[in-house]
DNA sequence: AATAAAAACTGATTTATATCAACTTTATTG
DNA sequence: CAATAAAGTTGATATAAATCAGTTTTTATT
């Protein structure tokens, strides 16, 4: 079972951190080099000023809930947030939202009124909040900025599909290994770093048991992958972990 | 194992098959009022003309490759298109494209030079190639257009997070429930139809194994949920499969 | 510092579902 | 119209991973 993927190991030519970010993992978070505000003019970026406020959120506290009106498009200034699905009692991460992002872009169509995804707190977090009825007008007025939201839908989408895949399709060791070297690459942008997350949480992120996700850990710990000492988690073996992601 | 779900039967006050539709299922199929083309002037209506072509696409054929690079937007005039990601041996379907969709927006950001997934026919389809700098030059000057894509980015984000969430956490009865619900209620929309699709296609759209679809389909059967006679597939007890969608 | 509570971990068991190996029926084609 | 291929079906088996039940360790609280 663990020396399955021992089998088809080849070697890869990853050698650097930024090699490794530069990889197409099915991470959660995205780069989000949003820049649409800056094509707003002097008008519309104090019509956005007006219409807005500035929150901090703790750790754990809802930010938007599914199903409640959208009157606000989310702008994360710093921290983290968990975008994540509810129905019935399971819920589905679908993304982490960087500081740079937009949040309730699905609800900018007239015919979509409530949010159609809850968001939440990982970290505190700095939020502004933006009048929806001010961001469709402006929109609807200044297809640059529109074009920069298309953008953002586009990466969302896109960095979606591949978490999509690999929740669906592949199994834990793929799904752990693919939220590892997320983590490593895409938000720590380190090797060695304290993880803030606990197991149940990457649980829920990787779609398994909490369970399962300790059993696995310790999997890639004896296989010398990864090493973890208390809060401190450490990326030994990329390549390895890269090879587990994509056959796993 | 089959007896499951009887045991938290509740009616639903299901009454129609127009109720059926509106229902929220994680159909595969948008409802695809796309209008974008509406807000055009007569100078962009021309430009789009004069680049593009229409071609019919026969069952299975490849519209459009992933990987390959986006020269053009597609626009579907008839028939029904299958987008999928590709990885590795196995294929993941990200939704069935009725008439009016469009695919390969995700290209437009000017970073984006590549299909993200793949499209082929899945009957006989008729599609527009539109020139994709066409598209994103009107984007950048026609802010009612660019706001028209972001309208149908959103729908099919909506639809996809229903997808997703169907194809993670739901298990096997649950899921062929939905699917068997999205093709009566937003594909044939009636509750008597030819299956045009295969046991194995099928089992792609549900992310199951082939042999599980039959069986399931089998208690399905059994249980008097629906009839198939031959290619004629029947629906015959909504409010079953709509609890069992929801609860599997 | 003592106690409670939450998180981390471990082993045994169960379960859903894939896989495998037949076989039957329905299409397709020379 | 036989021959061949493809699709559909069935039962047996394998397996990945969840669940369950319990213990240990860490963190938080009074």
């Amino acid at each position: 079972m663990i020396k399955r993927y021992y089998l088809i190991f080849v070697s890869l030519n990853v050698t650097n951190l930024n090699d490794i970010a530069n990889i197409k993992t099915s991470c959660t978070v995205g780069k989000s080099n949003n820049n649409c505000f800056d094509f707003l003019t002097e008008e519309e970026r104090d019509l956005i000023n007006k219409n807005k406020v500035t929150v901090e959120y703790r750790k754990g506290e809802v930010i938007a809930k599914q199903g409640t009106f959208t009157t606000h498009i989310l702008y994360l200034l710093d921290g983290l947030a968990k975008v994540y699905y509810e129905a019935g009692d399971r819920n589905l991460i679908l993304r982490i939202a960087p500081p740079g992002s937009l949040i309730g872009l699905t609800s900018l169509p007239l015919n979509q009124t409530v949010f159609q995804y809850t968001a939440s707190a990982y970290v505190n977090t700095l939020v502004e909040l933006i009048d929806i009825n001010v961001v469709r007008q402006i929109v609807q007025q200044n297809a640059k900025f529109a074009s920069g939201i298309i953008d953002a839908l586009s990466e969302i989408a896109i960095q979606k599909n591949g978490r999509f895949f690999c929740l669906s399709h592949r199994q834990s060791y793929g799904k752990l290994a693919d939220i590892i070297l997320c983590l490593a690459g895409n938000i720590f942008k380190t090797t060695k770093f304290n993880l803030l997350l606990s197991r149940k949480e990457l649980a829920e992120l990787s779609g398994m048991s909490t369970e399962s996700v300790i059993r696995t850990l310790k999997n890639f710990q004896d296989d010398g992958l990864i090493s973890i000492k208390g809060k401190t988690f450490e990326v030994i073996d990329y390549e390895g972990l890269m090879k587990i992601c994509q056959l796993g």
